[in-house]
DNA sequence: ACAACGCATCGACAAACGTCGAAACAGGAG
DNA sequence: CTCCTGTTTCGACGTTTGTCGATGCGTTGT
């Protein structure tokens, strides 16, 4: 088959070689907005995560991992946004410099997951200042 | 007094003047980021969002106004961020046109608020993707 | 009327960003 | 070993962004 690609559905069982991840325990704070002013240091940190979810390829990128069946997604799964396929694989290096994914190469494919701690520090910061 | 500036504690009771605020009542969308993919036209609305956020010094400029005193602050009451008062404005403008923000002149003094909208469409799509 | 203050706008500039094609790298298949 | 496929890296290019000083506008007080 030429054009059959990506007929695999979370294969498991094969052996699983990690990819250089920036900050693999890293949750980074913070107290909701509405609580106390950001320290500089810390806005940095925080301002570098929603930065990451700031461009629309990323940010389907990143709804396409977290929404895919099983909780991660290959590239070639998701690759279809709209631009070339090094732009694709452009943006999911800044998701995991952000700290926003992780992947690891199973094979011939790199399977990309939500990093939930990240995620959940930008949700505390939000959630609590609905009010 | 010179350079006592700025000790005004929400006085209430004074004539307002609306300023130009780019969507009064727009809650843009959306459903949690693990549950579907997002739309093209959506992540584009989403994106410009966190694109607002994604900046160290409109992070704190925010967070200060979202955790002052009476839930809204002046200009005078923030500005001490370490860029000059053009650039604090244009911040400010920037998180205006993103809709997290509104702002009303009354008097001399131009008073920012949070506007609780379209941080509520922001935390729905990360709180509930926090698994 | 005039000066002083608070804030917004303008124009300019360097740095960062998103995008692409070409090339390099890694695994699997013949 | 050699080809093919999936993915990342490399340079390059045009656009966007953050920042500033200078200027303008609206309000207050003298």
């Amino acid at each position: 088959m030429r054009f059959g690609g990506c007929q695999h559905r979370h294969m498991s069982n094969l052996e699983v070689i990690e990819l250089p991840v920036l900050e693999p325990e890293a949750v980074p704070c913070c107290t909701p907005l509405t609580e106390a002013p950001l320290s500089e240091e810390d806005s940095v940190t925080m301002a570098a995560m929603f930065k990451a979810l700031s461009d629309p390829v990323r940010l389907r990128l990143f709804s396409r991992v977290a929404s895919h069946e099983g909780g991660e997604a290959c590239v070639c799964d998701i690759q279809d946004v709209g631009v070339s396929q090094p732009t694709v694989s452009h943006h999911l290096k800044k998701l995991r410099e952000a700290g926003l994914l992780t992947s690891e190469r199973r094979g011939t494919w790199v399977y990309y997951r939500v990093a939930p701690n990240t995620l959940a520090a930008m949700a505390t910061m939000l959630t609590a200042a609905t009010r």
